[in-house]
DNA sequence: GTAGGGTTAG
């Protein structure tokens, strides 16, 4: 690259130039020429070469030691503010390389590159930082915090904090107001708030109108409206006057208890406090009516905000309809959709996706295709969840050309799919009894993170069995039982049939060993004539001993069946013999009729040894009898 | 000279 061959370059003695003469000469250069005499007086600062240089490397290289930090740090806002990021890149770097950079240059680089830099590049420019001024400056660390929340890494983030504070950051009340506001969009974000308010709290940090705004965003996003109704009246009595987001996010809350009376009373104490309730704060008070199951209210408020201009768009259209499709009332959503789309409201294709959505949960699979190909034709706009609805029609309407053209579109447009996608899919590849498609789709789900239901495993493992797809069947259990959570003891009675069914013996010994206490004794008694009579015969004896163990009482059939295996394969005398000698101390003996076909073949194994282990099965016996 | 928040829909 150009950049590092300057880093070769060598200059003399750093100099500082005067700054006063740079800027005295900068305003009135603009109209110099290339045909002035007198080039000393006319010429660009090193700052304005720079900042007008067609080619940067060569101008850094020629100028670029003779520019202050503060003059560096101007350029880089410079070429941010004529979107110059390549710039940008390519000064900070050489800044970098020749270590001329301070906290400035850091915090500005930051705010600058937050939306092209991905994570790991953030992460590692903060790590790297070698000025050390820079490391454990607030601004720097809030800069760095603040484009990680906004790429959602929410646990580096925190990690991240710790680290800092570790290393000397004293956190401020941004600080926390960035942490706090990336809590809105994780799952337990509450607790996780909490946290941090009552540390900011233990660092005597007041909590100011933004906090209270962030935590209020916090309750109504993980539906606590009583805790945000503590915080709003607190912020009250600290003499703090709530605006129209402190209300908003408050009337938010509401919405998770549907109470219109607070709702109604919030929204006077609002117009009280002169502030007009905007689109967006009707829209919400919309929400919490239609979570109430206010639907004519809803539709009322509905008409004022189509009076007011409010209901451009389908934002207020989705939030009834959705309603009304959650409490089964397909038809009234409906009605709602058309009146919707007879006055050309503008839709992202929310609508399309919530009416696709109530027609498959209402079973109208015809109706729901029909819509689905509606949107197909009429709208370029796709995303996942649309993708979803269309697929779930396609599913339930059994339209297989239309679901693999959905499938190949989201391919195209690079379109991940999601758990929902993968369920969608996979009971419909089970319904159509394409039950090995369903097991690969099911092995891709987990293998992309996402824990199919076990429900669905449970019944696809029993078809894969039906269909002596048992190898198939047992990779799909032990992906659930190697999950990390419990599963259904069923499950594995289960399995076992389906290993026996496919003669994976050694698997099913796995299965039974691991989960004996679970498995029947019909069950049992089925795996060990099974085991017994085609097992590996080195797992024999362990076989027994593990049926023993778990309180199997073994019959004479079993015996018999081991016996027999032993007999045809002479080689495994010890194993024979090991088993004869265990016998005894567990009460078990040989009935007669195994006891003479031993005999007979007693040749095989040395007679004197049989002998003696026979008799003193006897011995045993007898003692045993007398007792 | 640098850093923060907040509303509504599938």
């Amino acid at each position: 690259m150009e950049i590092s061959s300057l880093s070769a370059v060598s200059f003399g003695m750093p100099f500082r130039h005067s700054s006063s003469s740079s800027s005295s000469s900068s305003s009135s250069i603009s109209a110099s020429s290339s045909t002035t005499h007198f080039p000393s007086r006319t010429r660009k600062s090193p700052k304005l070469q720079l900042q007008h240089a067609s080619d940067l490397t060569s101008t850094l290289t020629s100028v670029g030691q003779l520019l202050t930090m503060k003059d560096l740090n101007a350029t880089l806002h410079h070429f941010a503010n004529s979107n110059k990021f390549n710039h940008v890149s390519q000064l900070f770097l050489w800044m970098q390389e020749n270590k001329k950079l301070d906290v400035y240059s850091y915090s500005h680089y930051i705010k600058f590159m937050a939306n092209k830099l991905d994570a790991s590049t953030m992460l590692k420019l903060y790590n790297d930082i070698q000025v050390e001024s820079a490391k454990d400056n607030v601004y720097v660390c809030n800069s760095v915090l603040s484009c990680l929340i906004k790429k959602g890494k929410f646990d580096t983030t925190m990690k991240l904090f710790r680290q800092m504070k570790h290393d000397g950051l004293v956190p401020d009340l941004v600080t926390y107001s960035t942490l706090i506001a990336g809590c809105v969009k994780v799952k337990d974000g509450y607790p996780k708030a909490l946290e941090l308010i009552q540390e900011l709290q233990d660092n005597k940090l007041r909590m100011d109108d933004v906090i209270y705004g962030a935590i209020l965003a916090v309750c109504a996003s993980n539906g606590k409206w009583e805790e945000a109704e503590y915080y709003f009246n607190q912020m009250k009595s600290e003499g703090r006057s709530p605006n129209v987001y402190h209300y908003s996010s408050l009337l938010n809350a509401y919405s998770a208890c549907g109470d219109f009376t607070k709702a109604d009373a919030l929204i006077q104490d609002m117009e009280s406090e002169g502030l007009a309730p905007n689109k967006v704060i009707l829209t919400t008070l919309l929400k919490v009516y239609v979570r109430g199951g206010l639907f004519e209210k809803s539709r009322e408020l509905l008409a004022k905000l189509e009076s007011l201009g409010y209901a451009e768009d389908e934002m207020p259209y989705c939030v009834l309809m959705d309603g009304l499709a959650k409490a089964r009332q397909t038809h009234e959503a409906k009605i709602i959709f058309d009146e919707m789309m007879k006055k050309h409201v503008m839709s992202d294709g929310y609508a399309h996706s919530i009416i696709i959505s109530a027609f498959c949960r209402a079973k109208l699979f015809q109706e729901a295709k029909q819509l689905a190909k509606d949107f197909q034709t009429t709208f370029d706009k796709y995303d996942v969840v649309i993708m979803n609805s269309m697929l779930c029609a396609f599913c339930r309407a059994g339209e297989m050309e239309s679901v693999m053209e959905t499938l190949r579109k989201m391919d195209e447009l690079a379109i991940s799919p999601d758990y929902n996608t993968f369920n969608i899919l996979i009971k419909y590849f089970c319904r159509k009894n394409m039950y090995l498609l369903a097991y690969r789709t099911t092995m891709d789900m987990h293998s992309k993170g996402y824990q199919p239901a076990e429900e669905l495993c449970s019944s696809l493992i029993y078809h894969l069995g039906q269909e002596n797809a048992s190898s198939e069947a047992f990779s799909l259990y032990n992906m659930l039982r190697y999950s990390k959570r419990t599963i259904g003891k069923a499950l594995h009675e289960k399995i076992l049939h389906i290993l026996l069914a496919g003669k994976l013996l050694k698997d099913a010994y796995v299965v039974f060993k691991d989960n004996a206490t679970s498995i029947s004794g019909p069950t049992t008694k089925k795996f060990a004539s099974a085991f017994m009579k085609s097992g590996n015969i080195n797992l024999i004896n362990d076989v027994m001993k593990t049926l023993h163990n778990c309180g199997y009482k073994i019959d004479q059939g079993l015996f018999e069946m081991a016996v027999s295996r032993y007999l045809g394969q002479p080689e495994k005398k010890d194993l024979l013999l090991h088993l004869l000698q265990w016998m005894p101390g567990q009460g078990y003996v040989i009935n007669p009729s195994t006891r003479n076909l031993i005999l007979k073949n007693s040749h095989l194994f040395g007679r004197q040894l049989i002998a003696e282990v026979l008799s003193k099965q006897r011995v045993k016996l007898n003692a045993q009898k007398s007792n």
